[in-house]
DNA sequence: TATATAGTGTTTTTT
DNA sequence: ACACTATATA
């Protein structure tokens, strides 16, 4: 039992509660993945518990990868009996069993949001509505809501009152009917059908009852409400159920986390016991203090100071630049410095942003200074085209009913069946209540199918190959060298000749390749399985372990992660806190940024480093921001705000006005971003409130003239045809060989002269 | 039927 | 900036 000695009392403690409700409230860096793994190990070896009574939750699959490792060392080689997984796997791997009972097939797809967003806008044409008022996005982000709150399209109508309420709840029930119909769940569906089952199943219920008798959940301050009903149904019989989370940390209210399901734990299973990890092994005495500092700016929550015994270490930095460029180009060359000269590893960075688009900047910098990165998320690996199309045809083999994944393929690549000819299909599939694919197989009893028809006979005919070769044994792997190869989807790309090609060939080399591992790992290998699996991967699980890299991600995907060194990027208002929730005025919104804001501080073990951009470029407009207010909650005799203080200053100064009168702030943020011709004269002749902060380096002089032969990052050679003195910067106008004539503020667009 | 082009709207975060 | 859609044209 040596591992329990490496805890504190109250971690002790919490793992050796194994009976009962209990309450872990764990703040940031207070080791409660190594208590929960102990509580495990402590329940098996000292409880006598049986590991295939254990049901453990995490957040991702990579959590719940390295949490079974930790119990694998722990314990050894019964370990692999314990359930270890996401809530979405847990369900889909249930639902795999016994979804038969609620009238779908066990051989189930799961549509991702794309997917999801196809069948709502099909749903939108069949009913004869506007999309542009019944955007795909909202009506998902509608439904999705609906589902989190365990509301059915009947509730919805019920609780509609405006008109377009009503009609959003049709398009739900006709969204629901289709996905029934294509075999296929969406993720809400997968938390929400496995409630229904237990529901309506009793003897289900209590067959799952009697194998988790323990269960501990992860992250809990990030459940909704269906989980939340999973997790009381599955626990109601025995109450082993062991709670970890942290109220400061809830970040995904947006996807419909429920923060009262932590603040309230204690009423929902009295009797429950409460447990505090308050000591923060992670970081130091600085990083710490500043990140209490931001939070403790928020009402709702419960109060908590976490502490250290960690050395004070370096305060944290505040950097801010002209331009989101100069950042990058700030935070890249640190990181390169510091791995060349101090030999850190490269690992021990992380870049982090409130949004993907951010990480552009910051990966052409580390191309251009040979920083090794990865990017975790922006689009997902599974969305890419050439992924999906690949993935449909195997969807298409596994399941024929799956419509959306048919039509996908069904000219691809073309075949000669045009929009005309899908339509008469679809059409004539829906009028039988048919899947497209049964269709198909009797395509010459469809009016007007002529010329198609043989194309069409084909295209059957090559999925029933791929259907035969499959049954054959014959491999995932082998069977998507065989779908590209066959379909003379390979040799398209070949032929393409371009780099888009080539990285689209790499990235299905990526997916064969991820088919092998599937296969050389997975207990019982099917293409079902595969299938599922590559459906239920979340972006951070991605991330290779021990590679030496950066990494640059969203604040979202890092939580649950620690780095020595952690740069938050785009410290901005309007930036982070993102507009979206500034603009709404609403507290509880710029709470959870603050929170957001929390997680990544807290990331940091050793150095933390805050960075700003004056000036960004947000969807080819300029925008002009000051510094974020989470910056200026933290008191300033904790920051180091830089050698060069004058313009730091002055950049905090300046936004500090700024918050004094949210009215401006709108009005720049408008100004900046719509109106982009009016708001440059206004602000050359009457400079708003704060916005004299915001002065732009101009250079001196420029070194070059008009005539001169310049070279542009991007815009290559040109000669410059003219140059106007404005009163913030150089205007300069180039005519380039290649790209026309363009306009650019000299101090942006770093002309060379050749 | 396939492709080129102009026009349009959009994104905060994700299983 | 970018991706997606509608329209025109080969």
């Amino acid at each position: 039992m040596d591992f329990m000695e490496k805890l504190n009392m109250q971690q002790r403690e919490a793992a050796e509660q194994t009976e009962g409700p209990l309450l872990i409230l764990a703040g940031a860096g207070s080791g409660k993945t190594r208590v929960l793994t102990c509580r495990i190990a402590y329940m098996i070896q000292k409880c006598g518990v049986a590991p295939w009574n254990i049901l453990a939750i995490t957040f991702t699959n990579k959590a719940a990868g390295e949490m079974r490792d930790r119990v694998n060392a722990a314990v050894g080689r019964y370990a692999g009996q314990v359930w270890v997984s996401t809530f979405h796997s847990a369900c889909c791997r249930i639902l795999r069993q016994h979804i038969d009972r609620l009238g779908y097939d066990r051989s189930f797809t799961i549509y991702d949001t794309d997917d999801s967003r196809q069948v709502i806008k099909e749903a939108v044409r069949q009913l004869e509505l506007d999309p542009k008022v019944y955007k795909e996005r909202s009506i998902l982000a509608r439904i999705s809501a609906a589902k989190n709150e365990m509301i059915d399209p009947d509730g919805m109508e019920a609780d509609a009152k405006r008109w377009e309420e009503k009609k959003t709840a049709e398009i739900y029930a006709l969204y629901q009917r289709r996905l029934k119909q294509n075999n296929a769940l969406d993720f809400d569906d997968l938390l929400l059908k496995t409630v229904e089952l237990f529901q309506s199943e009793p003897e289900v219920l209590l067959s799952y009852q009697e194998r988790f008798r323990y269960i501990m959940i992860d992250e809990y301050q990030d459940t909704n409400t269906v989980q939340f009903a999973l997790v009381r149904l599955l626990a109601s019989r025995y109450r082993n159920l062991c709670v970890v989370g942290d109220d400061d940390q809830s970040i995904y209210k947006f996807r419909g986390a429920n923060i009262r399901n932590i603040l309230s734990f204690e009423k929902e299973f009295p009797g429950c016991r409460v447990i505090r990890l308050e000591q923060n092994y992670r970081s130091t005495e600085n990083v710490l203090q500043a990140a209490n500092e931001v939070i403790s700016h928020n009402q709702g929550r419960k109060k908590k100071t976490l502490w250290t015994e960690n050395e004070k270490g370096d305060p944290v930095r505040f950097r801010q630049f002209p331009t989101g460029y100069e950042e990058a180009e700030f935070v890249v060359g640190e990181i390169a410095e510091l791995s060349r000269i101090r030999q850190k590893p490269y690992s021990d960075f992380a870049v982090l942003y409130r949004t993907n688009a951010q990480s552009r900047l910051f990966e052409e910098k580390c191309i251009s200074a040979d920083v090794p990165y990865q990017i975790v998320g922006g689009v997902n690996f599974y969305s890419r085209k050439e992924i999906k199309d690949i993935l449909a045809y195997l969807k298409t083999i596994d399941n024929g009913s799956d419509d959306l994944a048919v039509t996908r393929i069904l000219n691809v690549p073309k075949r000669g069946i045009g929009q005309t000819t899908i339509g008469r299909i679809t059409q004539y599939a829906g009028e039988r209540e048919m899947s497209v694919y049964a269709v198909l197989l009797e395509a010459d009893e469809i009016p007007g199918i002529g010329r198609s028809l043989p194309k069409i006979r084909s295209f059957t005919s090559l999925i029933s190959r791929f259907r035969a070769a499959s049954a054959d044994y014959l491999s995932v792997r082998q069977l998507m060298e065989m779908i590209l190869k066959d379909t003379g989807y390979q040799e398209e790309l070949e032929a393409e000749d371009t780099d888009e090609a080539r990285a689209r060939i790499e990235n299905l080399e990526e997916l064969i390749s991820k088919a092998s591992d599937y296969e050389n790992t997975a207990e019982d290998p099917s293409l079902s399985d595969f299938l599922q699996q590559v459906s239920l991967v979340a972006d951070i699980d991605n991330v290779e372990e021990g590679a030496d890299r950066v990494l640059l991600m969203t604040l979202h995907a890092a939580k649950g992660l620690e780095f020595d060194s952690v740069y938050m990027t785009g410290m901005e208002e309007n930036t982070f806190p993102s507009y979206m929730s500034v603009g709404t005025g609403s507290d509880e919104e710029i709470e959870e940024e603050r929170r957001l804001c929390y997680v990544g501080m807290t990331r940091a073990q050793k150095h933390l480093t805050l960075t700003a951009a004056q000036m960004r470029m947000v969807r080819g407009e300029t925008h002009f921001h000051t510094a974020s207010r989470f910056v200026n909650e933290i008191p300033r005799k904790m920051l180091d705000i830089g050698r060069d203080t004058s313009d730091s200053r002055r950049f905090l100064a300046g936004s500090r006005d700024y918050a004094a009168s949210p009215a401006d702030s709108r009005d720049l943020f408008r100004a900046g971003s719509h109106d982009t011709a009016a708001a440059q004269t206004l602000r050359k002749k009457t400079p708003l409130q704060g916005m004299r902060e915001f002065k732009v380096t101009k250079a001196e002089a420029l070194d070059y003239a008009v005539g001169d032969r310049v070279r542009h990052i991007k815009f290559g050679s040109g000669v410059v045809t003219a140059i106007q003195d404005g009163a913030r910067d150089y205007e300069v106008t180039v005519l380039f060989d290649k790209a026309g004539v363009k306009r650019m503020f000299a101090s942006f667009a770093k002309l060379q002269k050749e």
